[in-house]
RNA sequence: GGGCGAGUAACUCAGCUGGUUUAGAGUGCUACCCUUACAAGGUAGAAGUCACAGGUUCGAAUCCUGUCUCGCCCACCA
């Protein structure tokens, strides 16, 4: 056993033992066995991701989770996969074209295609790779991509079944645009951060009066942040009520630079408090302006090319990119005496969440789902909490959403992703360029819309198809996760066995993009909800407080922790630090934590080991022979097995890693380990030791599957090969109960106060290390008496003393000094040591604290309105207290007294 | 403009279904100790008017109202 080593080294054990657990197939989920199940889908990582703290939290609690059910006998699936990320990965793969000098263009679809597909199988398994090193016991033979054949046909299907539903429409509508991607963003593909623009103040003439040498008549004067976006004016909207633009009926206005004319309208929506109060409209680029488009029949002036340069429209900005064209027209307007001013303005702009650039509202045909009536019941299933938040607030959240949902934009001009499932036929729609069909609903002739290419065309029989060039929004595949990966639209008995899940572990951020969405899914595509939890755990900051991200350079990376400290270590200090839904605050300090920890459960389960040498341990543990740290750490045991399991049943995870650590730590090491060494029935000590060390690493296991393995397999007298699949030590099962005992909790907890105010005096009064010193104990009750004399020998070992009287009639000796544990009165002579005028001024300020207290209770106990509606234990409590200080107090001031 | 979260020891955070807590932990700090599991350790200790102001209550870190500071989310103020 001298040949474990005394510092507890990671690395190689780690992957080692995850091996082990693989070639046994421990992560394999049976879905036709019978009995209990639980499941949980992974939060599909991006493919072109790496791991970072994000994951590794995330992760480890869904570990957590998992690997705490498999040992309570759950049949567990935990299901991984990557998702492909159309935008993230096509934009890795043009990056890597663009060092080549080629653009995707060159090569054409499918060769583009064939290069991503290559890319993906180099390097989308890094993160599977990372999950593992993470120690995640993910059922990894059912691997799924959303890209996968399977996954691609829910995709289709679903697809079909909404346009057939009439839930599917093409159509003008402004999108977010990102015109570095060249694609359509759905609203929440545009991140809003508040960013310090300017606000412009531009004239507009009024037509037939453009001398602009007089106020107000000549022109009226707007406010706009995007300048740019004039060349698309075709009308200034006031709100009818605003005095100031009453005489502007009937007039028209010139549009600067462009002469473009422009309607007035008048229309209670504008703001009159905004700017002017004028609002110049651009239906064709800003939501706001498309509805005031659309209600006034306004024409659609779209100057933009898809990249964000000027088009023809623009005049003579044609070609100038888009922020140019802002400064040029500023510039311009002040050559031409248009321009007012430019005020500092804070608003909130969109920008690409993939590659931030700032997204342009832009008009443009695109595909859209109806959400509202998929919301309904997504918003029923959780006001009836079959589905529950975890913490409850952000239910508050989802409904706001569901309850204001806007139409989801699902196509993209990117190559890389699930096709849109629509074929054209030109002889029947006899529009050049397919982009340009719009469709409104299902029935439309011409437009075929299935899993495969049709052939020819149903309706007129022609030959001459062409499939939309457009792929699907990387969502419309993630939101059918939970059901397409088990097999979906086939009733598997996957599905059967594993389908609705038990619990979704995810950020924050990723709310509305996926959790509601699969909800949606769910229920209106397998009838049934896809989870009845959804844990929300914060998100994940560097030490001042930033999202880490890696633009930022502020990332902690967890491989670098992970082969510093170990993957236990990393895991119990980021499930210790995050409280339930709080975000979590790191730096590399923190891990220390975890490595320290593991440690010292090293440490002390080598010396478990060692101390085993000669011991016997068959046979069952014979309770009359325990001693009281026998039962009162089996008691401790029990009631740790009991914290832990219900801060899990709660999602309460650091509440049950601080329990073990604590039980571990500060119970079983500090004391009962200690104490132990000083026992005389070695066996019984033994079977102790051993007994609760191996309930403490199944409990602990979920949250450090390495060490506890590692350990595990050094254990004596083990029921269960590996500690993956033992069972989990609940109180009523393997016999814990029968061991608490809450006298033994009362008794040592007197027993740790008596050796701890020993000690306390030895150091409070200099006494030197090495230097023993006399005991003598004042206790009058009985069962004090009895449990001091039984544990004579420890008092003397861990306090470094000699016990020399016990009972009722003890004295205090001269030049001695006391503390008090309950009942039970310490004395200790220390001679003439003591330099009492030296600590006279310690012990005032001690009396003074005391005394503080206590006046705080007298005044409690003086109020009659306490006295009468308190409750009787409240008050005897109080009155305990009260004379527990008066002796603490009193016990003092005799310390001060025996050296005067 | 709405909504949410946070403000507790030097630092990072628990506790917040009101009284078993003289408000806890980890780190840091102080003193002593390499005591044959562990110095990534042991023993002991110092350290907090629980952001502020009111209110409810016999009793508030905990419940209510308001204020301030910070952070996040949502929203068509151009």
């Amino acid at each position: 056993m001298t040949d474990i080593p005394t510092r507890y080294d990671p690395r190689k054990i780690e992957e080692e033992i995850y091996a082990s657990w693989s070639g046994e197939n421990l992560f394999h989920a049976d879905e036709k066995s019978p009995g209990k199940t639980y499941a949980i889908v992974i939060p599909p990582p991006n493919v072109t991701g790496i791991l970072h703290m994000g994951h590794a939290l995330n992760n480890t609690i869904q570990d957590v989770l998992i690997r705490w059910r498999r040992m309570q006998g759950f049949e567990t699936l935990w299901m991984p996969g990557t998702d492909h990320a159309g935008i993230a990965t096509q934009n890795v793969v043009e990056r890597e074209l663009g060092r080549e000098g080629l653009h995707r263009e060159d090569l054409g679809r499918d060769k583009f295609l064939e290069k991503v597909w290559k890319w993906k199988e180099d390097y989308g398994s890094t993160i599977i790779r990372q999950l593992k090193r993470l120690g995640c016991s993910c059922d990894w033979e059912r691997a799924r991509f959303t890209m996968d054949e399977g996954l691609s046909n829910a995709v289709k299907e679903v697809f079909a079944r909404l346009y057939e539903d009439g839930l599917i429409y093409r159509g003008d509508y402004i999108i977010n645009w990102c015109p570095r991607c060249g694609t359509a963003l759905s609203d929440e593909e545009a991140e809003h951060h508040e960013v310090e623009g300017m606000l412009y103040y531009i004239k507009y003439p009024v037509k037939g009066r453009d001398r602009l040498d007089k106020e107000n008549e000549d022109y009226i004067v707007v406010a706009t942040t995007r300048p740019e976006t004039m060349l698309g004016d075709v009308a200034v909207a006031v709100n009818p009520k605003d005095p100031r633009y009453s005489g502007l009926k009937g007039k028209t206005l010139i549009l600067p630079i462009i002469k473009r004319e422009l309607r007035i309208i008048f229309d209670g929506d504008v703001d009159p408090e905004f700017g002017t109060g004028a609002l110049k409209v651009t239906p064709a680029h800003d939501p706001v302006d498309f509805e005031l488009g659309a209600r006034y029949g306004l024409p659609r002036v779209n100057v933009m090319y898809p990249d964000g340069r000027i088009n023809p429209l623009g005049g003579d900005y044609e070609g100038m990119d888009r922020f140019e064209c802002r400064e040029t027209i500023i510039e311009d307007l002040k050559d031409r005496k248009l321009f007012v001013r430019a005020e500092k303005h804070v608003h909130a702009v969109g920008h690409c969440y993939r590659c931030h650039t700032v997204v342009e509202p832009r008009l443009s045909r695109q595909w859209f789902v109806k959400m509202k009536p998929l919301a309904e019941d997504a918003i029923r299933a959780v006001k009836e909490e079959k589905i529950r938040f975890y913490p409850d607030r952000w239910r508050k959240v989802y409904l706001d959403w569901m309850e204001n949902i806007r139409d989801w934009c699902v196509s993209r001009q990117i190559w890389w992703g699930h096709r849109i499932p629509v074929w054209y036929c030109r002889d029947c729609l006899k529009y050049e360029n397919v982009r340009d069909v719009e469709i409104s609903g299902p029935g439309k002739p011409g437009i075929y819309v299935g899993k495969e290419p049709p052939g020819k065309c149903p309706a007129c029989g022609g030959t001459d198809l062409e499939q939309d060039p457009d792929v699907l929004d990387t969502w419309f595949s993630s939101w059918l996760w939970p059901f397409s990966t088990m097999g979906w639209p086939e009733d598997t008995q996957e599905l059967k066995t594993f389908y609705p899940t038990d619990a979704l572990v995810t950020a924050q951020e990723i709310i509305f993009f996926w959790v509601a969405r699969m909800i949606m899914a769910g229920l209106r595509f397998r009838g049934e909800i896809p989870f009845r939890d959804v844990y929300i755990h914060g998100t994940v900051r560097d030490s001042t407080g930033t999202k880490m991200s890696k633009s930022l350079g502020n990332v902690i990376d967890p491989l670098d922790i992970i082969s510093e400290v170990g993957s236990d270590a990393l895991r119990f200090s980021i499930i210790s630090i995050t409280s339930q839904g709080q975000d979590v605050f790191l730096s590399k300090e923190k891990f220390e934590l975890g490595r320290n920890f593991a440690n010292k459960l090293w440490n002390a389960s080598r010396y478990v080991l060692m101390s085993l040498e000669g011991t016997d341990l068959s046979g069952g543990i014979d309770q009359a022979r325990l001693s009281l740290e026998d039962r009162w750490i089996l008691s401790c045991l029990n009631e740790t097995a009991e914290k832990v399991t219900k801060s899990l049943e709660a999602y309460r995870f650091n509440d049950a890693a601080s329990a073990l650590y604590d039980f571990i730590w500060h119970k079983y090491c500090d004391w009962y380990l200690e104490i132990s060494k000083l026992s005389g029935d070695k066996d019984t000590t033994g079977k102790v030791l051993v007994k609760v060390l191996k309930a403490a690493l199944r409990l602990l296991h979920p949250f450090m599957p390495f060490i506890t393995e590692e350990i595990w397999q050094k254990m004596p007298e083990k029921t269960s090969k590996w500690i993956m699949t033992a069972e989990w030590p609940a109180p009523g099962r393997e016999e814990l109960d029968k061991f608490a005992d809450a006298a033994s909790v009362r008794q040592m907890e007197t027993l740790i106060g008596v050796i701890s105010a020993a000690r306390n005096v030895r150091s409070f009064w200099n006494v030197e290390h090495s230097a023993k010193v006399d005991l003598l104990l004042n206790a009058g009750g009985r069962e004090d008496k009895k449990l001091i004399k039984e544990n004579t020998r420890h008092i003397e070992q861990l306090a470094r003393c000699e016990v020399k009287a016990v009972g009722e009639d003890v004295s205090r000796p001269g030049q001695s000094v006391s503390a008090l544990v309950g009942n039970i009165k310490l004395f200790i002579p220390l001679g003439g040591t003591v330099d009492i005028e030296k600590e006279r001024s310690r012990i005032d300020k001690k009396i003074a604290d005391l005394q503080r207290y206590l006046g705080g209770i007298e005044k409690k106990l003086s109020n009659k309105s306490f006295l009468e509606k308190a409750p009787e234990d409240v008050v005897r409590k109080e009155e305990e207290k009260k004379r527990k200080f008066e002796e603490q107090i009193r016990n003092l001031r005799e310390n001060l007294a025996a050296f005067e």
